[in-house]
DNA sequence: TATCAGGGTTGATCTAACTCAACTTCTCAG
DNA sequence: CTGAGAAGTTGAGTTAGATCAACCCTGATA
């Protein structure tokens, strides 16, 4: 039934009828002439007839509240391949919401290490962590050209101590983010090298069926390295992994085209307590 | 500053004028004759003179706005050590903030590892991860007699749709655990033991600090067991680092007593690129 | 069409942390 | 006070993943 919302058919250009998420590298989110990394785009948006409403803010509301909430995102803004949304220190105003294409987080430390700490793709939020210190405190880098949805984090609290159902989604949604948060320190506390891939492409593709696509066919966007911050691994332990992976059978690997051809074998290797 | 509200002088016994955290192992928190593991205490309980409100949900409220919070946070509940306050699964009904005593938190994978998530002391809030799915998504033990005010989520949510300072306070604290976690992410993903212990003993001191302790000395109320789960490493390990630091002169380890003797020491280590 | 750079793979070697095991020290119930 | 169990320490040997290095692939650019 999810299916029936997608595939997603807009102005991206991204091709909907392929197995592949998004198309392929790069070849979308250019319709708009974005011309600096940072283009706000004024016409309208809503989130009303968004094909995205049933995955992000506007789960479960009504339509008056829905066209609120529209008057509400004003606003889309496009980001080119490796540009920033927003770098730690900045100053936080609003929360975005990923129309196309595909986030990647990290935090660093003092010492100039950093780490991944999530891919974000269409519907899910950006910025939450801004409004602990009214600035933000990752970097969010866009993996391929991409859409977001500003949403102003004011007028979000003023909206949704008007409708109660719009408030107790967005508590939901950073919710899911504490709960998800806690997964994957389990899975860099106490899982293995394979078991940390299995996790993370069963995650990803979970997520991609979600919204319509292939459960067994996807394309990574991020690179080795980083899969192996995220993961908390070397590159080169992701590759080897990949690589064994395909070795066992359980998946097809030509660089970023992963095929899942066994999947119930992934499966098995993350829920096993040994090996 | 802080000091000003500290140190505790309430009804938990908890010797406030010791160096100390929160007196000696289990002496607290029995002053109501808790009889079951799950007592709830009915009378009154103010925020509005409670001498944790500059640290807890209250922070930056009017005195009207906390006497309405008054009205909704009607109940204690005391938690014996060892004892949940809830598990994996509970309906989700309320949130808890800690009142005196400390906690854990924990996941457990399927195949029944688990990792400890965090550990929680007075003033903290616990439960959040429960919105998510109105199930909460991991366990809260104490790790001492402890007692929490429970703080019914409806309510709550009631609450701050009327005072958006109480709203804005909430989401505050959400995200600074979103960013919290990010941080044990990177802490996971890419620290050695001795940085990711010397971590999380400066974690732990300036979080007692500001709770009016001493910042150099505390008694840890975990295992070695716990902490190397949390810090995703085995319990060996975290002894032979305590041994480490206590050889180097940074610390002096006497089980749980724990003595910082070289601050500057265990923050080079957390802030260094290699040993 | 050649060249170059970024990303990916694979091999050889090294090491931080794990595992297993013995032992010590605390805690608390009786 | 005593004894049992839980918690903590330390040593010896092992190993998963890191490191270092060589090489390959692919797509962009001159």
């Amino acid at each position: 039934m999810l299916n029936s919302i997608f595939p997603i058919t807009d102005v991206s250009g991204s091709s909907a009828s392929s197995n592949q998420p998004h198309g392929h590298h790069g070849e979308q989110a250019e319709s708009q002439g974005s011309c600096g990394g940072v283009k706000l785009d004024a016409f309208k948006v809503a989130c009303s007839s968004c094909n995205l409403r049933e995955l992000c803010l506007p789960v479960g509301l009504t339509q008056p509240q829905l066209s609120h909430l529209d008057s509400l995102v004003a606003a889309r803004r496009t980001v080119k391949r490796g540009d920033a949304l927003f770098h730690t220190g900045d100053a936080f105003r609003s929360v975005y919401a990923v129309r196309t294409g595909f986030f990647k987080t990290r935090v660093s430390s003092e010492d100039g290490r950093d780490q991944v700490t999530g891919f974000q793709m269409a519907g899910e939020l950006l910025g939450l962590d801004g409004i602990s210190t009214d600035r933000h405190a990752c970097d969010a880098i866009a993996l391929e050209d991409s859409q977001v949805c500003v949403i102003p984090y004011g007028q979000l609290e003023e909206l949704s101590r008007e409708f109660s159902d719009l408030q107790h989604q967005f508590h939901k949604i950073m919710s899911r983010e504490i709960v998800r948060d806690h997964g994957v320190m389990l899975l860099l506390g106490s899982m293995r090298a394979e078991e940390r891939l299995a996790a993370f492409l069963l995650n990803l593709t979970q997520r991609l069926h979600a919204r319509g696509f292939s459960a067994s066919a996807l394309v990574l966007r991020m690179t080795r390295e980083e899969i192996g911050s995220y993961l908390g691994l070397k590159l080169e332990t992701v590759s080897r992994t990949f690589s064994k992976f395909q070795d066992e059978g359980l998946l097809e690997v030509k660089q970023r085209d992963i095929r899942i051809t066994n999947e119930a074998g992934l499966r098995a290797l993350v829920n096993s307590v040994k090996g």
